[in-house]
DNA sequence: AAAAAATTGTTATATTATAACATTTAGCTA
DNA sequence: TAGCTAAATGTTATAATATAACAATTTTTT
């Protein structure tokens, strides 16, 4: 999956992004939840709840599932990471403060995951929404498949 | 959610439809398949692994996790249901002759699902992943809030 | 400093799903 | 039709994912 060329960038910039959305909410974002989020922006590749857990073990905590699961829960509130349900993993949002429909790219190869919006499927969804009257709530759109670096 | 006049008919078609599938892809139609297939149409509320399993030992059958989660896999592969990862539920499938896009809306409030496609969507779809040089094997589309009747 | 609220710790358990191997059943072949 | 083979099902055990409930601690507010 075509990404970042420097990943260290990625993990400051979302980082830094990340305190200051919390800082402009009035949310606290605590040394757990900054450590859960790191280790979420480690990589491309969406982190499993279980995983997470046993990296946090390695560090200074007392971990849990629920210790996991309650910084989850906050980073997925406040919109800093995305739950893809058809891997049960999560993965670090790429634009946290623009709220807008977004689809996720799985490579099931190299396992990245990859963010994407596109103005034409919110319209479509939109349209069929309408057409349905039904009034979203939360929407998943993830692509399992292969990407363009892994043929 | 709008649906079907006579849910008996939805079930009796969806049955035979199953049936002559599996006749002409020389697949095998067992009397467990045919059950779990049954329970999953009782409703347009989406069936949960373990439900089934409850409904099951009420019958014949001394059953536990594997022999569902078999038939559900059979079910799956044939394209007679589907699953909905963001409800880890089962959904039985509404046109198993068509192998198009789908999407689902299902609503948090009567529970009920509905499966649509969307050539507008397919295409915005299409067109994205073409941009992304991305093969697709397997699309998740989900769309969680309240339905028109519930309102 | 005391009270209230939010966060984290801890124990236990719920929910969803699969691995591995044994047995049975159905379909095929000699 | 008896035996063989493959598919399906049964069975035991356990993996993977997630939450409920209550206690202790920390932070914020009064």
């Amino acid at each position: 999956m075509l990404h970042c060329e420097d990943h260290q960038v990625c993990i400051e910039s979302a980082m830094h992004e990340a305190e200051s959305i919390c800082r402009e909410k009035g949310l606290r974002f605590t040394e757990l939840r900054r450590e859960v989020l790191r280790l979420i922006w480690v990589s491309h590749i969406p982190a499993k709840a279980y995983d997470i857990l046993e990296k946090l073990k390695g560090k200074v905590w007392s971990v849990k599932p629920p210790t996991v699961y309650r910084a989850l829960d906050f980073l997925l509130e406040t919109g800093l990471v995305h739950k893809l349900d058809s891997i049960n993993a999560y993965i670090g949002c790429s634009h946290p403060r623009k709220q807008n429909e977004c689809y996720f790219l799985i490579c099931t190869d190299c396992n990245e995951a990859k963010e994407y919006s596109s103005p034409e499927l919110s319209d479509a969804m939109e349209l069929t929404l309408n057409e349905n009257s039904f009034r979203p709530r939360k929407v998943t759109l993830e692509v399992l498949g292969q990407c363009g670096e892994c043929e």
